[in-house]
This record gives structure tokens, sequence and C-alpha cells, in this order.
DNA sequence: TTTGTAAATTAGAATTATTCTAATATATTT
DNA sequence: AAATATATTAGAATAATTCTAATTTACAAA
């Protein structure tokens, strides 16, 4: 339920131009949830059919490289996104080949209040902490 | 350090057939570390030149389902080995581009811990707990 | 409001990593 | 030593992503 004035200034202040493509792709990326590049392009061209794959590649770079997008890590050679930034793991789910969004605040803090001891990380600058669980369902 | 009849033993205690291929490319696997496909094909044709990549891309394949080798979550779109099964989480460093190794025992022990009470889990079993942080080298 | 310009988009070719296919060779079992 | 299921080979095919050069557009400044 964002709407485009709020997407456009969310561009605005990382200093990207705001284009039709750009807000589409956006907005694809909420709907879809962890899609991949391929997904994305599929439901973009739904709704702007004209646009090309290099647009919707080179969109998907710059809204990782704005921070307003997040690259999902995964097992496989594809490249998934996720436009919640926010704090949250990832399960991937093998019972129905699909990522699932687990939101365990407390465990993201507990993780990054143990890494600030750990001795080996104490030269480098921690940016990102991704957490990804691998499971199956349950029978019932 | 780990020598062809541990090798052997290993792959015949999973059930795999033990070939030169096989053994060559696990013990690659091994020496690179946090190789990917395309690294592990090149140093492997440095050992067995006659080797071609469907079989290292079948022996990779075989090693992860029989769990001696596990594949290493990232976000490009490349596929990357870890002969070390051992729980232990993975640094990306965006200064070197590499992946290094972090070991925090209590780390993993206090996530699989906290999971066990999260009830969004309750309907699944969770296989594997990845985490990867991001990061890059501080300035000396 | 128009204009200049840097940046974004397009179309399609190129590249790259991975997978597939069918024939041949080999590890293991008997 | 022979039988056979499995692994390997060579090379083609596929699929995802990136590149190139021409065109268009968003935005800043006049």
């Amino acid at each position: 339920m964002i709407d485009d004035k709020k997407i456009t200034d969310m561009f605005r202040e990382k200093g990207l131009r705001v284009t039709p493509q750009r807000l589409v792709t956006y907005r694809t990326l909420w709907d879809l949830r962890h899609p991949s590049a391929e997904e994305v392009i599929e439901e973009v061209r739904n709704r702007i059919p004209a646009i090309t794959v290099a647009t919707v590649y080179n969109t998907l770079e710059c809204l990782v490289e704005a921070g307003l997008v997040a690259k999902v890590f995964s097992p496989d050679n594809k490249m998934y996104f996720d436009a919640d930034t926010h704090p949250h793991q990832h399960l991937h789910d093998s019972t129905n080949h699909r990522i699932i969004d687990v939101y365990d605040e407390d465990l993201h803090t507990i993780i990054i209040e143990h890494l600030k001891k750990n001795k080996q990380l104490h030269n480098y600058t921690v940016q990102e902490v991704k957490l990804h669980l691998v499971g199956y369902q349950n029978q019932i």
C-alpha cells in the first residue's frame, strides 16, 4: 500500500532519478516478496510490456546499491531480491521451494551483540547480518 | 593433510563410488577453501587435465547430496562450495572479494537454542542454519 | 517554459555458468 | 574374470545475466 509519492521521495533521498520503469520495478518487488530477477522481469513486463530485461537488471542493481532493496543469498545460481530491508531472517522451505520470512527481532539483536565480542571480526565493519535457515515442512 | 584412504572411507560410508576424479575434486575443495565451481574446475584441471566440466559439476552435486560438502549461499550468481561441514559462519569481505571462515561455536548454539522457541518454525524441521556476514576491512 | 546534459532506456547481440545427451569407460559385486 | 550399474567424456544446448551503441528522458539551470 505504498504510494508513488512515497517511493519517489525515497528515490530522491538516495539521489536516484525517478522513472516509470523504476517505480514499477520497485512496486513489483513489494508485491512478489522474494522474487528471482526472472520473476521480476515477467511481472514488470505485464505492467510495462515495452520494458527490456537490461532495464530491470539495471534497476535492481541500482536499488541494491542504494540500500533500498536487499539481494537475497541463495544456494542456486539465480539472483533473488527483497524489498523489505528491516532485519529479518529467511527460511528456505525445500518442501515448497520458496523463501519464507521469519521475523525474530530478538534473535537479530542477540546475534549483533554476540558478534561484538568476536575477536576475529575486530578488523572488520560488519554491514549486514544474514541468517538463512534451510528446512522442510513437517507432515500434519 | 587428509589422505586418500580417509577420503575413500568417507565416500564408501555414503555409498559413493570412489573414482580418481572424485578424490581429486574433493581434495581440491579442501585446498581452495571456498571456491566457486569455476575455480574448482580450473584447479582440478591442473591435476587431471583430461577431466571435463560435466564431471566436476556432477561430482560437486553428489558430494553436496551426500552431505560431505556444503553449498555456500552467495549474493552473486555463481555456485560456491565448502568442504568444511562443521558449524561455522562466513564473512563476505567486500574489500578483498573473498569469503572468510568465522568460527564462533557459542553463536551457533545460541541461534539453535533461540530458534527452538520460535513459533513460526514449529511446522518446520530446520536442517541447516547459515549465518553470513557482509562487511569490509577497516583501515589500519 | 524551454534548453542542455548527464543519466536511463532500448534492442538485440554477446557472454558466462551450468546442464544435458548419447556414447564410452570403469568401479564394484558376484 | 565377467556382468552391470554407475561414472566419465565430448561437445552441444540452455538459461541467466551483461554488454554495446543508439535513442530517449529526467532533471537542473536559465
